[in-house]
Order: C-alpha cells, then sequence, then structure tokens
DNA sequence: CTGTTAGCGCTTTCAA
DNA sequence: TTGAAAGCGCTAACAG
C-alpha cells in the first residue's frame, strides 16, 4: 500500500480510501491510484485489516467429517451464505476424536474468526468458554453444545423417527425392528427415544431385542440383523437411523430373498437407484446452513435452538407389506 | 499477551517465547507464565502473528463444489496433511463458474495463505499471476492451470478409459458407446481423446454417432440413450465418462430389460449396491491430496505435473456379455 | 477532498 | 535467561 501511495503520489490514507471503496475521493484520483493498483498487482493484506479491526472475516466451520455429504452439503450452504457478505469458510474434520475436535477448534479461533460453527463430539465444549466470553458467536449443528451458552440447529430427528415408524404401521407392519448408532451420539439417542415414543403413541410394542443400538461396523450390523431377521420370528420392518448403518444394512442384505420393509434415516445419493428405491427420512442440509447463518446473523440474545423439519421419501423399500 | 506478562511480572517477550516452546525460558518463569495463559484464557492471535511473519499457515483451496464427493474426498486427504504442519484449510466454490472462481481465489489470497489449490474452471487463471510472482505456490488439480506456471495433478484419464475400453472387449464388446461431458471441459476432452486411442488399438471401430458429448442434462442423456440404444441397431456396452453422467444414465436406464454392458468413470458410493453392481474406473482422491502436499511442500524447482493412477473395479455391470 | 499519526498483537533485533 | 524497542500493513481518529 505504501508502494501504491508512493507510485501514485498520494497518501496512504487515500490508497486506503480507494480500496475500501470510500466515496471521498475526487474521479482523478481515484483512476490514478486504481491504476497503480492494477499495475502493481496489489492486494490487500486482509491480516493486517484484521489486526486492526478485530475480526477476519472468515466464518470456521469444525464438522464430523468434511467428505460427509450431509457436513459437505451444509457447508456448500453456509459457503453461499458466507460470499454474500464477503466471509470466507474455514473447514475442519473432527474425525469424532474429541481431543480433535479440540484442537481444530481453538485453532480455528486464534484466527479470531467471526463466528464458529460446531458439530460436537466431545461431551463438553467448555473450552471454548473464553471465546464466547470474548464475544464469538458459536452455532452448533446436527447436536447441541454443552458447557457454552450457544444456539444449536438441529434436526427434527423424533419428528423423522415418528413420520417412520407412522409410516411403515400405514403399510401394516407391527414387528419394527430398530438399529440406531452408540448411544453416546446425541442424534442416537434422540432418534431411539423418538421411536419408542412413536411405536407407544401406535400401541406398538416395543420389544428390547429388537432395538439395536452400536456403530455401523459390519459385525455389529451383521449380529443385528441375524437376531431381527432370525427366521423363527423374524421383524417385518426396520428403520436404520442413520446412512452408514443404512449401507452397511444394505450391504449384508443384499442378497436376502425375502427383505423386510425398511425406511432409512437420511438420504442417500442412489437411493432412488436402487430396487426397491429406498424410503428415506430426509434431512435438509441447505435449510440447516441457512438457519445456522441467519442465527450467526443476529446475536445479543438467548441462546436459541431450531429444529429443522425433515422429509419422508417413499421409493419402494418402505412401502413392502409385512 | 501484555496482559499475560503482565499479570506474570515479565516481559513481553517472555510470554512470546513460551508460547512458542523456546528453551531458553527458566522452569519456574515456565510454569508462571503457562499458569497465568490457563487462568486468563489467552491464546495467540494468529492475524498478528502472520503480519509479523508474512504467512498465515493456512492452505487455501478453491473447487468445482465443496459438496461434490470427490472433491470432499481430496479435501478431507489435504486437511488430514495440512494438520500436520498445523495448518488450516480454507475452502471455496467456484460452482463452475469463471467469475466466481476468480473472485474466490483472490480473496483468498489477500489472507496470504501458505499455498493455493485451484481445480480450474475458467480458460485461463493468469489473474493470479501477481500472487505466483510473489511466491504463493500454487498447485491445480483435476485440470491444468493455464497463464501461470504452477504444478498439477491429475487423474491418468487417458489410462483409465482404455482400462474400460479393455475390460469391455476383454467381454466380447465391439460396439461400445461413449457418453461424455461438454468438450469445454478439459477431463471431458482428455476421456474422449482416451476412448479414441483406445478403441482403435483395439482395432475397434468408433462410429461417431455413438459418442455423445454434453452436458449431464437430464434431456442430453435421454437422446444420447435413445441413439445409442436403438433397437434397430443398439450398441451391446457402454461408457459414461464422468458421475454425474452416469447417475442420469442408471437413472433412465432403470427399467430397461436388455441393458449394455456398463463402465462408469468415477467410483459411486453405493455402486456395489446397485443391481448388477457398477463397474468403474475410480479415481484416487487420497492419493491425488498426498500428491498435491507433496508438490507444496516441494517447491523451487520446474512446474510439475503428476498423474494418478485410476483403478477398475468390476462389479456385475461390465462383465455382461454382449 | 487529502494527509498525519497512532496503534492493533505479535516477532525480530539487539542489548543487558 | 530476560527485556526494550521497532515495525509488519492496515485503518481510526483527527486534522487541514
Amino acid at each position: 500500500m505504501k508502494d501504491v501511495a508512493q507510485a501514485a503520489g498520494v497518501a496512504l490514507k487515500t490508497v486506503s480510501r480507494v480500496v475500501n471503496g470510500e466515496s471521498t475521493v475526487a474521479p482523478e484520483t481515484l483512476d490514478r491510484v486504481q491504476k497503480v493498483i492494477r499495475e502493481l498487482g496489489y492486494r490487500r493484506n486482509e491480516g493486517a485489516r484484521q489486526l486492526r479491526q478485530g475480526r477476519s472475516q472468515v466464518i470456521a466451520m469444525v464438522v464430523r467429517d468434511i467428505a460427509d455429504p450431509f457436513f459437505a452439503a451444509i457447508g456448500r450452504a453456509v459457503e453461499t451464505r458466507a460470499e454474500e457478505s464477503d466471509l470466507v469458510v474455514m473447514i475442519g474434520s473432527s474425525h469424532d476424536e474429541p481431543a480433535r475436535e479440540r484442537e481444530v477448534a481453538l485453532g480455528f479461533c486464534a484466527r479470531r474468526p467471526n463466528a464458529l460453527i460446531i458439530a460436537p463430539i466431545a461431551k463438553r465444549q467448555d473450552y471454548l468458554q473464553p471465546e464466547v466470553a470474548n464475544g464469538l458467536p458459536v452455532c452448533a449443528v446436527d447436536r447441541p453444545a454443552q458447557g457454552i451458552a450457544c444456539d444449536a440447529v438441529l434436526s427434527d430427528n423424533i419428528g423423522g423417527i415418528r413420520a417412520a415408524v407412522d409410516h411403515l404401521a400405514a403399510h401394516g407392519h407391527r414387528r419394527i425392528g430398530y438399529l440406531g448408532d452408540d448411544p453416546a451420539v446425541f442424534t442416537s439417542r434422540e432418534r431411539v427415544a423418538g421411536f419408542r415414543a412413536a411405536m407407544a403413541a401406535r400401541g406398538l410394542q416395543v420389544n428390547e431385542d429388537e432395538v439395536r443400538l452400536g456403530a455401523p461396523t459390519p459385525g455389529s450390523v451383521g449380529a443385528a440383523l441375524r437376531t431381527l431377521l432370525d427366521p423363527s420370528d423374524p421383524v417385518t420392518a426396520l428403520i436404520t437411523a442413520n446412512n452408514r448403518l443404512t449401507v452397511e444394512t444394505l450391504k449384508q442384505l443384499g442378497a436376502t430373498p425375502d427383505r423386510p420393509a425398511l425406511v432409512a434415516f437420511d438420504d442417500l445419493e442412489l437411493g432412488e437407484l436402487l430396487n426397491p428405491g429406498l424410503t428415506v427420512v430426509a434431512q435438509d442440509p441447505e435449510a440447516i446452513g441457512n438457519a445456522i447463518m441467519d442465527l450467526l446473523a443476529d446475536q445479543d440474545r438467548e441462546p436459541r435452538e431450531v429444529r429443522i423439519p425433515v422429509t419422508l421419501i417413499p421409493r419402494g423399500s418402505g412401502e413392502r407389506p409385512p
């Protein structure tokens, strides 16, 4: 900027004015300075600007895994909105490791972002307390944060599972098996609670053997399916509570001649190409991203929790009769 | 940092030394300062550090679409490697718009990243010339950049298509139809050239009616399939040259009783769950991400172009007989 | 409309 | 082993 000022024969501050599009610059000065800027390939150093202004025009985002299509889609929505305000997006993954979450989030905070979006995996996020106290707007996504006062944008897990149960019940199923994730995961707890509530509301009995919770490994899904589909007394329908469980279940069900009806929580890109098509309860990542940005833009109030509706999409697998 | 120094009764520079883990600090001073740092929740301002040091410990990455699984997977690999060097990753999408690519890339450059990774979509990237001249390491991915001297990491498009042709030929096919993307896209041009070369090498004739290039819209894919599968004289096998074309093709082929054999370029997450399983030429996003980081770490030499091998994965659709 | 000065939080340089 | 002072590139505050 100093070079530009010298080359254009003006003061530093005038260049600053031009760069920032302030209107109090004479047209001819403006032209001259802009010409020099182009010639020298000058571009403002955002770091220095941030140092002076306090924040860095960055939205930081810590997700479980940037390669997870659900979070990638949220990232896209956030990025689209961020761009409108000339913010850039920093993304990092926790890979479901609490220590990594902390490290990545604090590493981001050291860059003084305008806001932090985090998909909590650690038990508590109180390590963020100093940042929050310092005025950093934080928004949790997918699960609420613990130990700090912040917004949260979550899917309507309970309503989604209820829709799945209702759909299967409407197609005549009374024995519905449930495959959920490790109950250490917040969404897993909500969804299984939703399952029990929805079954109860329908007057359907939940056999405890037929609610299987655990990490979506081939082994645990295989064991669960063997129990649920035991030929002597099989369930007639299944609900899989997240996309990794669904994929694993589909793989193992592959050759089964008499497949149970299936409704999956989370959409899969090729769901409609499978045979039968996969009936899903789809989350709405774009709405989630937009809700996050809305909350972040509207601070100085009590923390708020927003629930985003989900949609049941029938494609065949959930409409099979018992 | 000033507060910490005051509270600990030491000079600014001593705090700096502690924060940076310099070894020339007396153990007791170290303890005292670290304690104060914890109490005050102090964290170094990376922006100020960058201002002093020149670079911001950021890897900037401009991709076509962060929600595209291929780029998301590359992003994950890059992020994993970046973290080892305490770098964070900034991601933005061009959404295939040249103007957006430029805007996002220059916006990133204003943050003085340590390196820039870009999936070029604009015809030329010479707008980056000042940054490159200024020492910014740039690496193109998926397609080479034009107008600047920089590295590039690309998939072996020609070898991949050759593998697809050879595979189909080995299964007895001699009439192979080809669905490619808009030839404005670099990878599309390489792949279709690879198709012609591979067919020629096998002594197979390429009927120009049966090489269909165009954006992966339902309309254009539908038209292409009608031509290729015309009952009076259908091809016996198809190659789809990217994942969006593949998905659209699968959708439209869905109900066809007598499906042609199919080999797709790009893997799909559920490829193995389809019936028949989808035979693909899979790219290797992790290897691509690693190659990028290797190149970026090794500067001060001639620009280099790295080709990453692809792998044909037979799953059923490509093994059908004519 | 334009310029001067101070200082953001840190590291570098030099000195003690 | 510790500290004082200068300055990275920019903008805010205040002249002129």
